[in-house]
RNA sequence: GGUUCCAUGGCCGAGUGGUUAGGCAACGGUCUGCAAAACCGUGCACAGCAGUUCGAUUCUGCUUGGAACCU
């Protein structure tokens, strides 16, 4: 008894358009706690309708941590999502033992769940430097330099993938130390006890579901919500299924339909590279789509009976 | 009835007498600071039949199915 139980964290994650947000809702309600999104896109303000971000009524219902709080050029990662999300758990589990994280951002639930390994912020002196070298010298300049800086990761990477590429020179420059030496890639103790849950659509109903979203986006006004947002400026928060499709036809490079049937198409994609992260992970629970509340209820309940 | 043209993998679309077009979709995968990102892997398709040829998706003929034009 010296010892006191963990609180609980219920993360409800799964493919885009699985019903995550009424779950979580429903949950969040059910044991009077609140919601952190785990979402790399409604973090931003100004695209709610695109990325389907809970409504305000749904807001109303269950308070949601890390929804709409970024300007479009603001600068957000995985890495700080971890950070955010401990240290409003920590708020949480000081009065509750039940805390919701709610998202389909992978990398940023498993930041949270599993931890990252501590490495230094880059620089923009640094983060410019290799830009730089990036282009004036290419793809080829980069990894010469990495080769020389971090031969261990220089012989794992995925050449062709500029962007990790770059990354690990950026890390292995700021930090003074081959990057492949801070990716220790070891689970972290968490003050808390995990339970994943994801809903179990079967492919066809999950395109299903996200074909009527689309639609319904449309209705809502995406058009004018990505006009508006290209307004401001060509940022990467707007690199986003529903918004580059839609600088596709403002461009004229594109037609409207054809932009809707591409956004449809894109978030089909993009639900497929979720379930594929998700399918090696195993410690989700998979619900259910008919008793997905149930089972989550039950399976909750059951965590919080276990000392 | 006659003349001409076309016929390539789910779709689009190049091409060649003998090595893989490519793109999109589909399917599978990678994933430790932009992740709704970025990247990788998987399809021996050439309408059917016969012929020419060492060899035909590529040449010839016929058949079938389209398209255009003529009487």
């Amino acid at each position: 008894m010296a010892r006191a139980r963990k609180p609980l964290l219920v993360v409800v994650t799964g493919p885009t358009a699985s019903g995550k947000t009424s779950l979580a809702i429903e949950l969040a309600c059910c044991y009077g706690t609140e919601i952190i999104s785990a979402d790399s896109r409604q973090i931003f303000k100004d695209l709610p309708i695109g990325t389907a971000a809970p409504s305000p009524e749904e807001r109303s219902r269950a308070f949601h941590h890390l929804v709409g709080i970024l300007d479009l050029d603001g600068y957000y990662s995985a890495a700080r999502f971890e950070e955010d999300a401990l240290g409003i758990l920590n708020t949480i589990f000081a009065t509750r033992d039940i805390a919701i994280v709610c998202g389909g951002s992978m990398m940023y639930v498993d930041a949270l769940t599993r931890g990252f390994d501590d490495m230094p912020r880059v620089s923009d002196a640094t983060r410019n430097y290799v830009l730089s070298l990036l282009e004036t010298q290419g793809t080829e300049a980069v990894l010469a330099q990495l080769e020389i800086v971090d031969p261990a990761y220089f012989a794992e990477v995925d050449r062709a993938n500029t962007r990790r590429v770059v990354h690990a020179l950026e890390i292995s420059l700021e930090a003074g130390v081959p990057y492949s030496t801070l990716r220790k890639g070891q689970r972290r103790e968490r003050p808390f006890r995990t339970l994943k849950l994801a809903v179990d659509w079967p492919r066809e109903e999950l395109f299903d579901r996200i074909n009527r979203r689309v639609d319904a986006m449309i209705a809502d006004g995406l058009e004018e919500e990505a006009r508006r947002a290209f307004a401001v400026g060509d940022f990467n928060s707007l690199n986003t299924v529903g918004y580059k499709e839609m600088k596709a036809y403002f461009n004229g490079t594109m037609d409207f339909d054809t932009a809707v049937a591409r956004i449809a198409k894109n978030t089909r994609v993009y639900a497929k590279k979720q379930l594929t992260w998700l399918r090696r992970d195993s410690e989700i629970h998979w619900l259910n789509p008919t008793s997905a509340l149930a089972e989550a209820c039950s399976l909750i309940d059951r965590e919080l009976a276990e000392e």
